[in-house]
Parts: structure tokens; C-alpha cells; sequence
DNA sequence: ACTATTTACTTGTAAATACAAGTGAAATAA
DNA sequence: TTATTTCACTTGTATTTACAAGTAAATAGT
């Protein structure tokens, strides 16, 4: 048996990111039986414990649920994982009915911080690829976002075309940037003329505001944005 | 060597449960080293798959970050684990500033549904413990709670102590429930009369409101929950 | 026909073993 | 002294092996 040549990724990565392609592109359905363990184990060419550790993944992560003695049942693609605990706004809606405006296409700017949250010397010398986008839901406006990204190592990241596509889905696959987790502050604010404008919204309105400071797999690499939402018709759900 | 006697709760989860403990307790505080796997090995007599089972559950829920080569370091109690995604408001905070005033305490209520999250016949036909709170931080009211419990095998529930405590720390001490996870709704609203009076904020004033739906250990036992935040002076923060 | 048991699957737990790869300090060579 | 190499220690990956325990269908007994 050959050892692990092409590119040192994992075997059990490979075989979560395999399984999770086919959970989130439709070829194992909620409520669908995973092929066991055994199964999967000759299909990949590699052990037990090797499977396991990719299925352990994607329990973690709700795409799975296991019953000893039964198999393991597709869950579906976690929505929750969206704005509240993991990716962007695209995963957390299901990309069918979201549209999104650019507002501010990507451009270089300088910052000295980012809503809130402090930035290192090196971030600061950087600067920062800047967007602002809206993103409408069945044509209606419910998120308006920023977004910064510290300008280093993202070859022509300007120049793409950010409309109806995940930001983070570009990272990844673009530039093997992988979100990890972060942090947030969530708070309820009234909405000002800006948002006014953009949510087509009264005076006085409410609209839920979320800063946030993503961790990538890059050391030392952070993504920051700040998500406004009208929640009058589409409220934020999430799982944990 | 003996099998596993006692309680048949597995090894790796033992040495979760005792090494979390030790990070909630200040055992180890932020920025320590643990010990390295095969330290742990020999204390907890078992092998390192097992140990390593242990990290990366305390590594998945925030509690230790590893580096290769180097060890695996305390990040500290994951606050974020608070409010936005696993418990409940005492550990979003941090229990030392939060007091809490109960506005209707521990009582036997039917009911029909929880904020907008459908019911079972027989969560209905149980009934719900229903409690009403007031969170003040630093003397200021900032969370407004409504928590329904089914009324099921929690004796003498109503007649305990909530004075300042954890609720969920109460139901894992006294009935071993524990928190798994769940779902939540999150939207941005106006305070009306009643938040006014207990918030003691003006008319059109932003509220945080969170409807949860939290699944424990016991099947198809559920926590119902609703929250409503002042953000003003303290915003949520999570990780995640 | 119905019930209890067996049997063949499934996932869960655990150990023993081996090597890869990153880190940092100590030993060594320039 | 300084730069380099070595070495001991860390976590990461992977296999092999074994048994426990839950599930459900097939089978045998009544």
C-alpha cells in the first residue's frame, strides 16, 4: 500500500471533505443512510479508526448524526452554521433565494481598526481589501455587511466577482483560506439614514448588528466583518 | 489490568470530565501548558488514543488549542459558550458581577406551544415548569428570561433555590441533565411597556431578542427559552 | 401464528505499535 | 563566540487487533 504521496493532506480529511461534498451537493439526502464504516473504509482505502475520525468531524459539525448498532444518518447541511456560529450569511439562508448587491466593490484602504477590535502592527501595515455588499432575500434587504480583509498573499482577490457568490466559499477554494472559528459581539441597535435607506425602513427601527473577528487556518490571519440585519420578516437562526 | 468497571462510562470521557474541570476550576489557567499525552497517559492509566480522544474534544469546545511539536495550551474557559451557543447567561458573563431577581418563580403552567417552536402531545400533556428573571449586571438589568421546562421526573424542582444560580448548573448537578446543543431564533425589536418598566429604558429603545430551543442528554427532552437583552452597556459575545 | 433466540450486521471503546513532523534546547563544529 | 547539527520531546497520522453493545432480521421452538 502506498503511504500518503500527492500533497501530506490527511486521510481522514480527505475522506470528510469527500463525504461532506456529497452531504451539501445532494448525493446523500437528510434522512439517508451513510454506507457503514466498513464500506467506507474499502472504499477509501484506509482503516477504521481512519473513518471514524472523518464521521467523528462531521457529528461535530451536524451534518451527521451516528446510532450504535444502526448507521450513520445524513442530517442535512447544518443551516444554522451560518451567520451564528461558522461561514457567512450565504450558508446560513440556503444560496436559492439570496442576491447580493456590491455596494463598495473590493478596494485597498488603510485602517486602523476593526469595528472594535484591535489590530496588530502587521494588519495595520497591510491594509485591507474593503467591501460592502447587501444582500436581499427574495428581492427584500436583510443583511448589509462589511467586510475587511488584511491585503497580504491574495493574488487578484480584488478583481473577482464577488455577486451571488459566498465570500468564503472564494477563500476557499481560491486561496485555501479555511474559517476556524472567531468571535462576536451582537447587539440591538435603531436604524440610522444609512440603513434607513438600504433596509427601506421608518425612523426608529430595529436592526440586529453583529462584529465579527474570524480565524482562519493561516496563522495570524483574521477576517473582519460587521453584519447588520433587519429582522422584521427573516429572523437569524442558528444551531448549536 | 481491569476492564472497565464501575459505571461503564468510557475512559476518554473521564479524563474530558476531570481535565475540563480542572480548567474551569483554575487548575490550570490560561496560557499553562498541559501535560503532555503521555504524562497523561500514565496518570489516567490509559493509551494515548484515548487521551488524545479527550483533547480533541476539549480542543473542539474551546477549552485547549495544540501546537505540534510544542504542547497543548489552556485558552481558558470558552466565554462565548454562553449565551450564543451552548448555556446559559451565568457562564456568558462570568458569574461574578451577575445577580439575578426572580419576577415569577418556579410554578406548575399548561401549555401549547413555546415561542414558536411546536411542542410534542406529550410535552403538552406533561405540562411545563414556567420561571420568569431578571439578570442585572453590576446592578443594572440587562437580561429578561422566560425559561419553560417539561414537567418530567424533576422532583422537588419548583422548591429549589434560583437565587444566583445557574439553572443549567442546577438540572446538571441535581438531575444530570446536560446541555447538548440546540437552536436558536435571533432578532432586533422595540422594547414594549413591559421590557420599558424592566430595563427601565425609554419608548423605541432596541431589544435583543433570543428564542432557543435547547436539547439535552435525555431524549426528546427539550429546555424552551427566551431572552431579552439591553445591549446598551453590554453587548453578547461568543465564540465560536 | 406467535414468541424467543440466534445471527449478522452496525457503531462504540480501547489497546499496542509505528512512524511523521514540528519545536527547542543541548551538543558540536566552524 | 557563533553558527550548525543533533537529539529529545512534543503532537499528528495511520494501521492492526480485539471486544463491547445496540439493532434488526432470520430462524427455531412452542
Amino acid at each position: 500500500m502506498l503511504k500518503h504521496q500527492e500533497t501530506s493532506i490527511p486521510q481522514h480529511r480527505k475522506v470528510y471533505e469527500i463525504l461532506r461534498s456529497h452531504i451539501t451537493g445532494g448525493v446523500f439526502g437528510e434522512g439517508d443512510f451513510l454506507p457503514s464504516e466498513n464500506e467506507l473504509c474499502t472504499v477509501h482505502h484506509v482503516t477504521r479508526p481512519t473513518v471514524r475520525k472523518a464521521l467523528d468531524r462531521l457529528t461535530n459539525e451536524g451534518y451527521i448524526v451516528r446510532h450504535q448498532g444502526k448507521g450513520s444518518i445524513v442530517k442535512g447541511s447544518p443551516k444554522g452554521v451560518g451567520i451564528l456560529s461558522m461561514t457567512g450569511t450565504t450558508s446560513a439562508i440556503g444560496q436559492d433565494n439570496l442576491t447580493t448587491t456590491i455596494i463598495i466593490k473590493p478596494e485597498i484602504r488603510t485602517w486602523n481598526n476593526a469595528f472594535n477590535f484591535p489590530l496588530t502592527k502587521s494588519e495595520i501595515e497591510s491594509g485591507c481589501v474593503y467591501i460592502e455588499r447587501l444582500r436581499l432575500v427574495n428581492g427584500k434587504p436583510v443583511f448589509y455587511d462589511i467586510t475587511m480583509i488584511p491585503n497580504v498573499n491574495l493574488p487578484r482577490f480584488t478583481s473577482r466577482n464577488f455577486e451571488n457568490k459566498s465570500l468564503f466559499d472564494i477563500l476557499r477554494k481560491h486561496y485555501h483560506v479555511e474559517v476556524r472559528g472567531g468571535e462576536q459581539q451582537l447587539l440591538a441597535i435603531v436604524a440610522d439614514e444609512k440603513m434607513k435607506g438600504y433596509f427601506n425602513v421608518g425612523q426608529g427601527h430595529p436592526i440586529l448588528q453583529l462584529n465579527r473577528k474570524i480565524e482562519t487556518n493561516r496563522a495570524g490571519f483574521y477576517i473582519y466583518s460587521q453584519v447588520f440585519c433587519n429582522t422584521d420578516e427573516y429572523v437569524l437562526y442558528g444551531t448549536f
